[in-house]
DNA sequence: AATGAGCGTTGCAGTGAATGCAACACTCCT
DNA sequence: AGGAGTGTTGCATTCACTGCAACGCTCATT
């Protein structure tokens, strides 16, 4: 709606590529050089980017102390958390908290495994949206002509031959996902590894939330790790109502 | 430099704080409201800031997306994360990685204590500048001018009685710590956590980043974390040398 | 039901802020 | 020295942003 913010912001995702010079900037922006200084130096003061020794842009630090207190603003996982750790106390596997937000899916929190062997995620990376266990839930409960709209849109990459591949199986993924309460993602991102998770719902009843325990299949199989799905439930059940506000949030934890 | 955007971007920080809705977000810029209105919607476009459904503005997924990119492009943090593992598994206790860029510090990694009592710390969370181990060696090597400068401008919050009072304390501090090479924070951000911290320096001799081993009192007292200061010191050198390339990367790891 | 307050939203006219240009400063090559 | 490639500045033009005022909507209140 507004051109020069929208010019000025389209360049942190181009920065977030990598490094780039005012040239480059200027050029990808199809904009004069003088245009994209004039934005690059607005950015610059208020810490969204940074210039480095050889005078290239990239982002900047209060770019990611911003970010940093938007998750902290987000009291579901305040919340969540102490119920993530126990859960990692008593199966010892990698356990994830995502939202979803405007077409993607984060990962807003993450309790390490107690096993060696670790998959590969980070907090505020956006989720694989078509396979991830969590990500199915949390689209499952979109309105459906949203879901719809949705499922088209995306983009349905092969990361695996059990990847989802395209809109109509997603869909129907998300059918019986939203029938059973739970989801899955067996070897669908990463050949080897294996998620289950369960939906946190809020008070009106709408998923919050969704929680997975992920681990690789050198770990546990499949099977075993389905195994955990009651206690997966339990847990996320557990947030829920203290999300909810149906069980009055404990000061003492 | 440029309005719109200016106005823009300090919405962000603003929202930071807390979910605000069009008419306070309006009142805090000095605009009118229609104003406010077209610049949320330009940073909602872009996901920098999300509508709740009481229609409340807060930061939205992207911009911590973003930051999540940001961090990852920061080389020092790949180079240097293998080595703060190793020195975990040594020591046991919770270790940081820090930056400075333009009047702040921030932690970009951390690897958890293994002991039960943990420390309150966040990646991407601004670092207690006055006090902490890991400002002290970045800030220690400003060049003069810009080093007096921040000294004035920077609050000195008395965390605890033996926080840094003011500017005049914290550049003899810093003068020491240039000098010997390496910083400590001895209950000066929280009464019962020590810290001792050493210089990440780049090719340039520079410091780029600083380490830093935390412990609280109950653990281990401040003499026996000291003596890990010849560990701690070695560490970073080893990432030093990584870092500016006197060493090549070894690819296995 | 009707009233009104408190929001967010939209069209519009005026104007000031953003734009692109061209000239300049600077560094790094050859 | 010359020249190519940067980033930077001053300036005139104009167009995009602004503030206003009117509208629509939801919620209380009577």
């Amino acid at each position: 709606m507004s051109q020069t913010v929208d010019r000025a912001l389209s360049i942190l995702p181009l920065l977030a590529e990598g490094p780039a010079d005012l040239g480059q900037v200027a050029d990808r922006l199809g904009v004069h050089k003088s245009t994209a200084l004039r934005l690059l130096r607005t950015l610059h003061d208020h810490g969204m980017v940074y210039r480095q020794s050889d005078q290239r842009y990239r982002l900047g630090a209060r770019l990611i102390a911003l970010a940093q207190e938007a998750m902290e603003n987000l009291d579901i996982r305040e919340i969540a958390h102490p119920h993530l750790v126990r859960l990692n106390e008593q199966c010892g596997h990698t356990v994830h908290l995502a939202v979803y937000e405007e077409d993607e899916v984060l990962y807003i929190d993450k309790v390490e495994s107690r096993y060696p062997v670790r998959m590969y995620s980070r907090i505020g990376k956006p989720v694989a949206i078509t396979v991830a266990a969590v990500a199915k839930l949390l689209l499952a409960d979109l309105p459906e002509h949203e879901r719809r709209a949705l499922a088209e849109k995306l983009d349905y990459p092969m990361y695996t031959a059990r990847s989802t591949p395209h809109p109509d199986a997603f869909l129907r993924e998300l059918a019986k996902v939203r029938e059973q309460g739970w989801a899955t993602d067996l070897g669908g991102h990463e050949e080897s590894i294996n998620c289950v998770a369960a939906p946190i719902t809020g008070a009106d009843g709408r998923v919050a939330a969704a929680m997975s325990v992920s681990a690789p299949n050198v770990v546990v199989t499949a099977d075993e790790l389905l195994t955990l799905l009651p206690l997966v439930r339990r847990t996320a059940d557990a947030i829920s109502g203290e999300y909810s506000g149906r069980n009055p949030t404990k000061d003492a934890e």
